[in-house]
DNA sequence: AGCTTAATTGGAAAGGTTTCAAGTTGCTCA
DNA sequence: TGAGCAACTTGAAACCTTTCCAATTAAGCT
């Protein structure tokens, strides 16, 4: 009871399987054989081997996509990916990396086993061997949320830095003085250029940034937590902060609740990602969104465009931000 | 500049094509010519088309995971998923339908043409005659999170209705008498048991159930708010809600502070589904946990067993249930 | 009808791997 | 030393498509 193949439907309709290929691919076909062979198909429920095709052909029609977490972010690009991809016949298939440098070889060499057409790459910022190996491959590789200096490829990135800048700026217009921050991993630009934003606005409206108000953490719930307990512990504690990702707000959220504080009365904060829960909270949160819809839409377009050959050179696309959601008192 | 394949190998090793293969496979090779070949392999670059393999073996190392959509319950077994079915060389591809028909029936088309070596499906409860197909193919399926009476195959379940009906009796033995609920789709089991949990609550209290009080939604966080919305404006609202599911509770948050009622002073609320921002809002929310590391994990083997052939008979194992994390007044 | 040109078709080769039967090597033991 | 045996190697076939060239059929024109 194996599955069908291309020669019994040949068989079946009497006719060779090269017309039977070129039905399934060009349609041009004369019309008396398509009929023969479409029922052909339906009787034996034949489907076609993805794999010899994809052998012959040289195309797996399957795009990688390759992040350090499901996040919120990346599990809401990755629904528009699916959808739109699969609209044109892709697949896609996913690989996190923790950040480790074993998983995203790990990852990588399966992608490049699996001859993938194109890979999307969130995450990353050390160019290790792999990676570099990968990018003077043969399948495109799109860069994605976080830029890697000195990489020539596509990139779809975030202007981080004015953002952040902006988000910070309108707290110093509503007369914060001292506000602090809490940072992703600073290997990464996405982390430095969201600090650099947080810094500019300083810079901007004359005021000093105080170093022991800039908490180094991880991206991860427990660093916003333990930068707010820290902060709260202060003698002189900031009177708003500024998380970098949404995660880190919540551990910060969590830490305020613990310490019987409340948002918008005790402390201000500002934060990256604008997850619908924030929009719970009251007052006191000022968000930064993400415009995922527009984000995918811009990965699936650089993906078929470079994959159709038809792309333009390497392009560094910014998608830009939204504003804040609500306002600080 | 081709990739290398396994011929160029074996003529720069000074060896046969099956030696090669064996090598990268058993691994029962005499140790010159083990040397040499992995000389050859280094020099190269060489990398398996794995491709070209799963032809052969008809074995593509890939799992499918087809979802209603990248909630974060979907998405915290992805991540559990990716990594340990890449820890025995398997890759996952991800299609999500939002319960549509067309889309599950696209995704399993893709799915079979493409030999995935097992899926794993969620979210349906439609036997269409695609899915049917999927069943009597040979590919392995695993029914997972809501069930799909009258199918016989690997099933992995969360015990749905005995959770409901605890959280719920613990609203009544807090005092409640009057609880709203807001279920899911009742087409799907998920909807059906959880609901029949809140009933069977009532019952074993001597409680009638008031059908004023049962809002049928479908899941999505606008289900909740119109839900709660209507709670409210009743001449004798409930004391207490249960949402089926994170999303809706969302919703009905959003309507609580909409109308600047405050959870656990003017309402509780009882939810399905604990998503770390839940213990951001202050008490009055019981939250039911859904334990994803272990479903995951029986997943990975159910997965795995099945397609060593080791698997035991249809299994329906049913992954039991956390309990509430913060208490009602 | 007869001819030319365009459109389809047929059949085989190719793509990179695994597998299998048959052949070879190397080792042990008498 | 040589027989016997286990362990390994070899080379070709097979897996299912697509693609290509030559061969056939249809269509267009005078």
């Amino acid at each position: 009871m194996k599955k069908p193949t291309i020669l019994d439907v040949a068989d079946t309709a009497g006719v060779a399987v090269g017309t039977v290929s070129r039905y399934l691919n060009d349609q041009r076909i004369r019309k008396d054989n398509r009929t023969r062979i479409e029922q052909a198909i339906a009787d034996l429920g034949y489907r076609a081997n993805t794999l010899a095709r994809a052998m012959k052909t040289e195309r797996t029609n399957t795009v990688g996509y390759l992040v350090p977490k499901f996040d919120e972010f990346n599990s809401g690009i990755l629904t528009q990916l699916v959808r739109s991809l699969r609209a044109r016949g892709y697949s896609i298939v996913t690989f996190h990396h923790s950040d480790e440098a074993d998983a995203i070889n790990e990852a990588l060499e399966s992608a490049s086993s699996r001859r993938i057409d194109a890979i999307i790459l969130s995450g990353t910022h050390e160019v290790t061997e792999k990676v570099q190996e990968l990018l003077t491959g043969e399948q495109p590789v799109i860069i994605f949320n976080n830029d890697v200096p000195g990489v020539e490829t596509d990139k779809v990135l975030v202007n981080d830095e004015a953002a952040a800048q902006d988000a910070v700026s309108r707290m110093i217009d509503f007369g914060h003085t001292r506000i602090g921050v809490v940072t992703g991993d600073l290997n990464g630009s996405t982390g430095q250029n969201r600090l650099q934003g947080y810094k500019k606005a300083h810079e901007q409206a004359g005021l000093s940034v105080d170093e022991e108000l800039v908490y180094v953490g991880n991206w991860g719930q427990l660093d916003g937590y333990t930068a707010m307990d820290r902060f709260l512990g202060m003698e002189n504690p900031p009177s708003a902060v500024f998380f970098s990702n949404y995660l880190m707000t919540i551990g910060g959220l969590d830490c305020l609740s613990s310490n019987g504080k409340q948002v918008g009365k005790d402390i201000d904060l500002v934060t990256f990602d604008d997850p619908d829960m924030f929009r719970l909270i009251p007052p006191g949160i000022t968000a930064i969104e993400q415009p995922i819809e527009q984000i995918a839409r811009h990965l699936t377009e650089i993906v078929l465009s470079r994959l159709d050959g038809t792309a333009p050179d390497h392009l560094a696309i910014f998608a830009s931000i939204a504003r804040s959601s609500c306002a600080a008192p």
